[in-house]
DNA sequence: CAAAATTAATCAAACGTTTGCGTTATTTTT
DNA sequence: AAAAATAACGCAAACGTTTGATTAATTTTG
């Protein structure tokens, strides 16, 4: 029952010509006629010929694939990111394969190894937490793949990413505390090994410093950004000589612990909360924090995807000029709770 | 600088060998000496030897790909069947590659066409909200590209499918209404094309009739499933005769404008929600759901997944047992509110 | 010791498509 | 009318790997 598959062989044969003529006719190459052009379109069509992508890939060494690693796909942040991707992928005519580092350091080097045997035309990672050495993407180099980072980038400048500026964001986070009349935040961070929550500090302090405050270290405090991890950290705010009266929390997630912490204390009101936007429904809450920054995961993912291919296009591979960019998040207010 | 990777070719030619017996040695087949094929594994090893994917592909008609075509993968839902998806295709050595067909017929039958092209192994298919033909999957069977469908499954059981069983789901939710004291439930359902409200509504009769209660036509509302809708699907019981004291949802959704606006009029506590769970963090609103229909996306996902991981396996084609599989879903209570 | 069996490796074809280079005819230019 | 250009197509190699059929060398067997 399972017919084989048309090949131009076959095309070929029927119509008494050669192989080489029906593939030239079939891509309008200008030295096929007209007439033999059309008859084996027409040919082609009735026998429901489909290129075999499988042999036309390994000809031409090119698999019009894009590779995609990243932590895990069930978060929302990604999920969206990765949704982009393949929207501007198929655009293209490329293809998104995709894997998940489930933030394991030895999984992506593996993946990193399966998206090369793949010979993807391009890789994109956000790489995962406890990845802090990158030699598995250097390899790719020397087989001529171009990698694009996003969101999770590695610490240094030389190579291409898109993310955003989690600095920028939280001083605007921290400012909108402090015109709000704030003069104790603290800041819930994450592991001091999270490139992201450098990011985060600095931008705690050139606010604070900016606004002529004097910085607190005792104000900044690291998490493990468990659900425990969260209530060590809240306790220490709750027991600080200066009691903060607004969080600045590494994401959502803590965001949510510490919220219900607060509210299981019944001292929820004396905060206010501000967060860094992962989830969707986060506004839905009641004690809600008083604002979310933005980090365009879907803009994210778009530009990753397009530096990417505009990378597998480009003729000259030593072209050393890497595209840094950075997409600026925004501080989304939520509307003043009654 | 990019150094064209190393073949077979050339470690046979380096070796003085013929490109089989490095193939051969390469696997270990038993006509190839140990001597010999220590020789090849290790120059192998040091020449940074990797088995070129697309060739082999190629020759072997095999992708070890799995498609996957789903509409959205930003829908929580979806992200979480796919991280599953992957997860089991790992294991087995095979490759994801998806698309989203954005709830458009005409796109899922691009894909699908895609899809083929590519070769994939086997296909997994979350249909399209409109879609209702389905002759652009058959075309696969000529193909023997097995198809298994998951979640949103087409409304007939001669092919493979993996679903929850919205309308035992149902009943548990309603019986759990009901078991609570409720005499009047109400449910804002979706649009009728949908198969999942058909399932939902009979769900809901049979609780019904099962324990001896007439059925009210005028209690399940149709609802296109936007915020209009549901404040429109809303006010329908507000102002019912008799007015239900207890709604289901047809999603999370519909669920949280419901409370937003039940909320706004205050009159929240008058009402006992219950919903689908396909959002994460609803547990942690405040008018949460009193209890959530799990529909287990990730178990979904794997079943799916490895059921056609099966059929592609499955030596005969011609084994007309077709897998439908129910994933049994469980009502979750929420904790008692305080 | 000849015949049979085993071991170790080679040969060559095949998978489907693309593409540089030839080879004819036919037409155009001088 | 001869030379040059063009049009339309065929040849054959190439991409890297796998695999059935063979061969050659060695060992075992009766």
């Amino acid at each position: 029952m399972q017919s084989k598959p048309t090949t131009i062989k076959e095309i070929a044969r029927i119509l008494n010509i050669s192989p080489s003529s029906v593939s030239r006719g079939l891509h309008d190459h200008p030295s096929i006629g007209a007439v033999t052009r059309e008859k084996i379109k027409q040919l082609a069509k009735s026998l429901n010929y489909e290129p075999n992508n499988a042999a036309i890939l390994f000809q031409k060494g090119k698999t019009y694939t894009i590779g995609v690693i990243l932590p895990e796909l069930s978060e929302h942040f990604f999920s969206i990111a990765i949704s982009a991707i393949e929207d501007e992928a198929i655009k293209k005519n490329y293809t998104v394969i995709f894997a998940q580092s489930h933030d394991n350091y030895e999984q992506e080097v593996k993946l990193v190894e399966k998206m090369k045997n793949q010979r993807v035309d391009g890789l994109l990672v956000s790489i995962s937490k406890d990845t802090s050495k990158f030699d598995h993407f250097e390899k790719l180099n020397s087989f001529n793949i171009p990698v694009v980072f996003f969101d999770r980038i590695p610490p240094f400048k030389n190579v291409h990413y898109v993310a955003c500026s989690l600095e920028s964001a939280t001083i605007k986070a921290v400012n909108y505390l402090l015109k709000k009349g704030h003069r104790s935040i603290g800041m819930i961070n994450g592991p001091n090994t999270l490139y992201a929550s450098e990011e985060r500090k600095d931008g705690y302090m050139q606010a604070i410093t900016f606004n002529r405050l004097k910085f607190d270290p005792s104000l900044v405090v690291n998490c493990d950004l468990t659900e425990q991890g969260t209530i060590e950290a809240a306790n220490q705010f709750l027991n600080h000589k200066r009691k903060p009266t607004a969080i600045v929390a590494f994401n959502d997630y803590v965001a949510l612990f510490l919220i219900k912490y607060f509210k299981k204390l019944n001292v929820i009101n004396d905060f206010d909360v501000v967060s860094y936007a992962n989830l969707p429904i986060i506004s839905y809450l009641d004690n809600s924090p008083v604002a979310s920054v933005e980090q365009y995961p879907y803009l994210q993912g778009q530009k990753a995807a397009n530096i990417l291919l505009d990378l597998i296009h480009s003729p000259n591979s030593e072209n050393q000029a890497y595209y840094n960019t950075i997409v600026e998040s925004d501080l989304i207010v939520n509307e003043v709770k009654e």
